[in-house]
DNA sequence: TGTACATCAGTGAACGCGCGTTCACTGATGTAC
DNA sequence: TGTACATCAGTGAACGCGCGTTCACTGATGTAC
């Protein structure tokens, strides 16, 4: 937050930084454009020299979240090392990560009611986040004999579903709601039993 | 919507109806109390005489969501007839099939913000529909031997963060995003490799 | 059955507020000569 | 190095709007006698 007089010097960047914070804080609709060039200590007409309006800052700022995460996925998916299944798991655990230390782009990206089609860049950047979780399922298939080897689209989305379906469930503190579970440890668990399920992991039947 | 002259009938009803069109249409943020209002033919002001404000409208709406649910919850489950098993499986496409045909109530419940510990009534309704999936868990469970039995709670709560996470990715018809499975198939699918990883369903292996 | 009256669900005008957005402007910066 | 000027990122005042909320009110309903 260096700011040295009349112009600001990276503003655009602090007013996503500033719509992150309020998201985080109040939630997607606690978010507005004034507060946020509050935030970043300027007058909201100086909003319009950076973004189109309102929204158009919550979409900059889910861009860049599915880039940070295509980025962390990948980092954890680390080419399929040290095997096809530890990789899967550390890209699974990497999901719930991201939604924990950066909720306020996970709540830009899957809350906030920006489609991922609004422009083409986002729909590029979620599609490659997709990517590398859809590569993690399609080197762990291959294991799987063919005739009996399900779509690894099928199971990159099962594994989506359930990752998101714990992060809203379990892993957001809802003042009061005492969850029995651990986020990470239901998630981990319910990607193993899964995978068992499709013969990834030995079972002693 | 009868509606004869100055006193309305069932103003209250008719407001959640309201509130539950309009959230259905625009989504959560699309909510207004003034236009509720307008909705049920009514003066914004006249709102007064059955809520407290406007997100006493959304808790009232996911009071009555959490009651359906639960009610569609248990009838899926049909006292664990004809097996623990098929009678799990149903309440899975349960789950999915109020997403689909109550939408607005989904919402209210899952996506407005409003907290399950608003008021006890929430919580306790929000808990009994967990009771539902808990149960139908718990006599599936008994069928694994204990030593190797998982807490029901814990793959309930799986089931939960699957079927929420399928809803939420694949449910809904976000305009121009096209999904290549069918949101049934792909809760289905999961949960069947989820049980098969549990020694529930038969492998070869 | 008819009248007086209490109850209560609605009206409609008014409010203050913060919002997003626009506009003509001005101060700072960088560049040409 | 110094000056003139173009560029551009910000200001600040103003706007119209719809919001939630309040208030004194009034019309409709139901009940006591």
């Amino acid at each position: 937050m260096k700011k040295q007089g009349y112009h600001h010097g990276n503003l655009r960047q602090a007013l996503i930084d500033a719509a992150l914070a309020l998201i985080t804080e109040k939630g997607p609709t606690g978010f507005t454009l004034s507060e946020a060039a509050k935030g970043a200590g300027v007058t909201p007409a100086a909003v319009y020299r950076h973004f189109e309006g309102r929204e158009d800052i919550i979409a900059a700022a889910a861009l860049q979240g599915y880039a940070l995460f295509t980025d962390l996925l990948d980092h954890a998916y680390n080419n399929g090392q040290p095997s096809a299944l530890a990789a899967f798991s550390a890209t699974g655990r990497a999901y719930l990560a991201f939604a924990r230390r950066y909720p306020g782009y996970y709540i830009a990206m899957f809350e906030s009611g920006i489609s991922v089609n609004r422009t083409p860049e986002i729909a590029h950047a979620a599609a490659r986040a997709r990517g590398v979780l859809e590569t993690a399922a399609s080197a762990l298939a291959a294991r799987i004999p063919q005739d009996k080897r399900p779509p690894a689209r099928l199971f990159s989305a099962h594994v989506m579903a359930l990752s998101h379906g714990v992060v809203e469930l379990f892993a957001r503190n809802s003042p009061g709601t005492n969850h029995p579970f651990d986020p990470e440890d239901l998630l981990e668990s319910g990607i193993g039993i899964y995978l068992r399920g499709l013969g990834l992991i030995p079972t002693d039947c």
